[in-house]
DNA sequence: TCCAAAAAGTTGTATTTACAACTTTTTGGA
DNA sequence: TCCAAAAAGTTGTAAATACAACTTTTTGGA
């Protein structure tokens, strides 16, 4: 018997505790599939933002993934580390050849992560995700 | 100009990466209304389920939260720590006075962080969370 | 051209998260 | 009752994340 004097209080109803169960169970499926190469899904993303839009500013990926600045440049970091991106045109981040190789060779077994979190999550989930991600994109 | 081999590579799909991008945006309005009690979201979520189900052990929370039991111990020993919380009763993990009046103290700002995501996300968006919610439950 | 302010990027710190490997406790069959 | 195996809990390690505070770069007005 508990002691909490708020009458309706419903921790169950807690969003932020759900969406952060939602991302533990989705990242660990692509975490499966993506640790082989040794890359992580935020470094997977960043990657492929830069494949997709070439040369950009941090602010812009960072604008971009709603991402901390500090995160980012973290995140960046370990890439430039690996060879994987360049910072040597400042401010503009890249993607090296080594990189584009990976991405390359990874996007069969991301692709196969996808598949397996839209078979658990169904159809209507995967559209649960888009119109999350669309009500974010105003905030 | 990239050099990607794969025609119908489209990383906008990803649904780890939206996913993650909602948790922030979340995490971060949850952020806001908590921290002046120097507590994290995560922090309260264990304290809510340790409110409403009396004494457990650690590997019923873990299930409960889908949560890995290191990352548990973790967050239990930061609430330990701050006298929240004990784990005197092995194997059980309890309230401590100071925990329950910390944990009536915050309901009013952590009903304001809901509130706000509520806004946030309206009710079509509230519910798409709770599907997913369903969803991640059956894996 | 100069320079103060703003913006962008970096670093210190702390928390969360999970895998791996370890230690401790529990279980159940001999 | 004993003990091996399983389960639960703990610790080392590393990555992600964000706030705060710092440094560097850019901007635009004087």
């Amino acid at each position: 018997m508990n002691s909490i004097e708020h009458k309706h209080f419903n921790p169950s109803l807690c969003i932020s505790n759900k969406v952060r169960q939602v991302n533990r169970v989705i990242a660990n499926i692509y975490r499966k599939y993506l640790s082989p190469f040794q890359i992580t899904d935020s470094q997977l993303t960043i990657l492929f933002v830069l494949t997709k839009k070439g040369k950009l500013p941090q602010k812009d990926i960072c604008r971009g993934l709603h991402l901390e600045k500090s995160s980012l440049n973290r995140n960046l970091n370990r890439l430039v580390a690996r060879g994987l991106i360049s910072k040597v045109d400042f401010p503009f981040v890249q993607m090296t050849d080594a990189g584009i190789e990976l991405v390359n060779a990874i996007i069969p077994e991301w692709e196969k992560a996808l598949k397996e979190t839209e078979e658990l999550l169904n159809q209507d989930g995967v559209l649960a995700v888009d119109l999350l991600t669309q009500k974010i994109q105003r905030s």
